[in-house]
DNA sequence: CATTGTCGGTTCATTATTTGAACCATTGGT
DNA sequence: ACCAATGGTTCAAATAATGAACCGACAATG
């Protein structure tokens, strides 16, 4: 792996959960040396990647990203796309909509939306990681992207969240199978409790899978006319998604709709 | 110059203006080789900083951001805090209010709200990148600043934005040393054409100066009332910014009230 | 329709940078 | 007063970055 690999990866460490890091800390994350990291958070701090809180504290993500993620969405306004599609998709299911996306293998979500037709409804937050064996979403997404990827998360054990989450492998690529021939995947309390969630892939320019749109509503609410239309409107919602953002699905995404 | 500074600094050559950047064009902006180039970008795009737009096309700022900036947002809800001052300042000045924060030297908007007292109003645009002699905020900045910074600007040839912008470097020195006694900076006309500005610096946990606030009336709308009550205002509003970012102001930063 | 220029991308011997074990200096807990 | 952490630093050894030249593809040009 190049330094600058390294030095990015770094970034990755920093979570909702941690969102300070100590340099010892980072280097053991890491599997780095203590001095390797040292530079690599120093270089990293002088373009405002990182910041250290106090005096001789924790690093932390620097306020560099307000700029740039501003920027790119003053390119590529996709959030603003996501967010229009995600609010009819909410609005048209009565549940909460959302998108997330794939970045260095980890999926987090980044735009959602809720519905004010009920009382109760699945709550969302920003740039939360959703793992990808035990969410739908992360099914989606894995039934669509390259062997070696699902491989890997697969190969790895799984950690159960929830008593019903499912983390036997094999049973998991029975989901992708089903998911391939569906075009939407779904999880039931696999991720939090009492939330049942559908959710289909969208793609880039070059076919790549990019992310999913997904659908979560209470287990209490699912019921088979919910469910019908929550795939119809996710799929209708996920292609209209992919065509917004330049995106193409792949000949193999062929959803029954 | 590190590997990893390298890489990073290839980000700051996209902006507004040029959202996307070919390998070769990247290349000579950052006078750096193109194998090396190609191979920075490589390493910033497996980590979704940077992706190509089409096939074969040229670059621009990746997805990253949008979930990085959402965590550092939570981590140290900056904008929020911002948003909320500088929407009371733009009430009690009627005016456009908006918040740079400095980042590798380069001063850019990152927050801003308007007034709707009136018709007409200073239109501000999100990552926009303000010249550090043209601007009352980047005055307020380079006051507060250690003199090379200083010297490195004014020691290059300034640019004259507008026909009033200042380009001379003992006449800009003059404006920081009325900075320095007043606690805030001016700029008429520096800018943009018929835009009058006064800022003031905010400053981090270390006293180091991290931005500026500033308030922008267009000039005919300013007389020497609304002067006073916006410098009244002001310093208000970046003193409790400061503190609020869990800042302090210098021991040589004492505005007379 | 061949020519030329430019583009993104690739190669590989040379070179300069990164690396990491050991070492400080401070801090905070016992 | 001690010990065990922490963030930070050093320098010879090892590794990764570098850049001139080179491709193949495409577009404009004559």
């Amino acid at each position: 792996m190049g330094t600058t690999s390294k030095a990015l990866s770094l970034l990755n460490f920093f979570s909702r959960a941690t969102p300070e890091i100590g340099l010892t800390d980072m280097a053991r994350l890491a599997g780095m040396n203590k001095a390797t990291t040292y530079r690599l958070l120093t270089d990293l701090a002088a373009h405002g990647f990182v910041e250290q809180a106090g005096t001789g504290r924790e690093y932390r993500l620097g306020p560099a990203f307000l700029r740039l993620s501003a920027l790119r969405e003053a390119a590529v306004p996709m959030r603003e796309v996501a967010v229009d599609v995600l609010k009819s998709l909410s609005i048209a299911t009565g549940e909460t909509a959302h998108m997330s996306l794939l970045q260095g293998g980890q999926l987090s979500t980044f735009a959602f939306t809720y519905s004010d037709a009920h009382g109760t409804q699945v709550r969302m937050e920003d740039a939360e990681v959703l793992t990808l064996h035990a969410t739908s979403s992360g099914l989606a997404v894995l039934t669509f992207s390259p062997a070696d990827l699902v491989d890997q998360v697969l190969s790895q054990p799984l950690k159960a969240l929830t008593p019903e989450t499912v983390t036997d492998a094999a049973q998991i690529r029975q989901q992708l199978d089903q998911c391939r021939q569906q075009g939407f995947a779904v999880s039931i309390g696999g991720f939090e409790r009492d939330v049942h969630s559908h959710a289909v892939p969208v793609f880039d320019s070059r076919s790549n899978c990019i992310g999913a749109v997904a659908v979560a509503a209470p287990v209490t609410r699912m019921d088979d006319a919910l469910q019908t239309l929550i795939q119809q409107e996710l799929l209708g919602s996920a292609v209209r998604l992919t065509r917004l953002l330049g995106g193409f699905p792949p000949a193999h995404f062929r959803p029954k709709l």
